[in-house]
DNA sequence: ATTAATAAACAGACCAGTCGGTATGGAGGG
DNA sequence: CCCTCCATACCGACTGGTCTGTTTATTAAT
């Protein structure tokens, strides 16, 4: 791999797991084995340019990640509870939220630079866009299903916090198991 | 007011606006007119027994003020459209959010440090405990009341986070209309 | 030989936290 | 009434270290 990809890889679960004011330069760089020289060189426009960066990353990611579920699963209740089991699983066996949050570097970094902001909006809107087609193809209509894939990425970001808060797992399964309620009703 | 409770009330609004790590101790002290040395006279374990301290205070203010509206209104589902309708004038007026989110908090210390990530427990399960006993009184079981007040509190954060990406309250309006209708439900 | 990639040393700002010293105001003895 | 004593509150220079970002020099590949 090369080290602009390596870097961006290694960066992108940095800033999920401490934030982007949590993890400096040289964590990353020590990290990757590489020096500050070679990180300018691939990022002349400095840290908040990997973060944007990483961000387009992990919207790749995500996306292929959530589209493939959604696909599987013939319908979003279905496709839903096999996401957040995902995610539960992922929590138990790394211990931090890696996957599909970014919470840290919203509250951080979204008064502070409209790009990253509007990277960030971009990237929850995309999830929503997925949920919100699979609802229109369960039946409802497109105005209902917007309402209620807002609330899907709403209430399991919430959900990540409060399980890092407690350090558990059980809020998001709650969170599951009421969203199955929510898409059984329509 | 004396110096100690003027850093707190200080402290506590730029926590929530930037974080933990966002704010540094001569940003605070500058707002405050005080001085290093006064600081460490009030907190001599530092930043973190600040932070605590901060906490304890959104503790207060907000159960004061969520109490209130939840003992002003019949229903958990009508205190709740208030609870929210504050926080959207709250977030129009002051421009970010000030009231009742400490992600950025939880984000950054959940993983490093225990004192802070019990207090952001804690803090959350009494939001929670108020909405769950209403409900209880609204006639729901205790365990439905449990699981609803969860996925109101972790519907409402990520509400927050939404708006925050996206600069606008639109989502935590959606998020009331999707909470109302659940509460109607039951 | 030229150019991309990397390394290493460095600069300057900022960080949390420390330390010696100062001002204030109340208590108690003469 | 006055003076000493002492705790509380406060000040601001300073320390050691970390931060992002720059510069210069060297290596590797074409």
């Amino acid at each position: 791999m090369n080290s602009k990809s390596l870097i961006i890889d290694i960066a992108t679960t940095l800033f999920q797991q401490k934030g982007y004011i949590g993890v400096g330069l040289n964590e990353i760089l020590k990290a990757c084995n590489l020096s500050k020289g070679s990180f300018y060189h691939h990022f002349p426009n400095g840290k908040e340019a990997l973060l944007i960066a990483c961000l387009q990353s992990m919207e790749e990611a995500i996306m292929t990640d959530i589209e493939g579920i959604f696909e599987r699963y013939p319908t979003t209740e279905e496709a839903t509870n096999a996401m957040i089991s995902k995610l539960i699983v992922n929590f138990e066996t790394e211990g931090t939220i890696t996957g599909y949050t970014f919470s840290s570097i919203v509250s951080e970094m979204a008064s502070l630079s409209d790009p990253v902001r509007n990277a960030c909006a971009q990237l929850y809107q995309k999830m929503q866009d997925i949920y919100s087609n699979k609802l229109v193809e369960d039946g409802l209509s497109q105005d209902t299903a917007n309402s209620i894939a807002l609330m899907m990425t709403a209430s399991i970001e919430g959900g990540m916090m409060l399980c890092l808060t407690q350090n558990a797992t059980a809020p998001l399964s709650v969170i599951a198991k009421n969203l199955s309620y929510i898409l059984k009703e329509f």
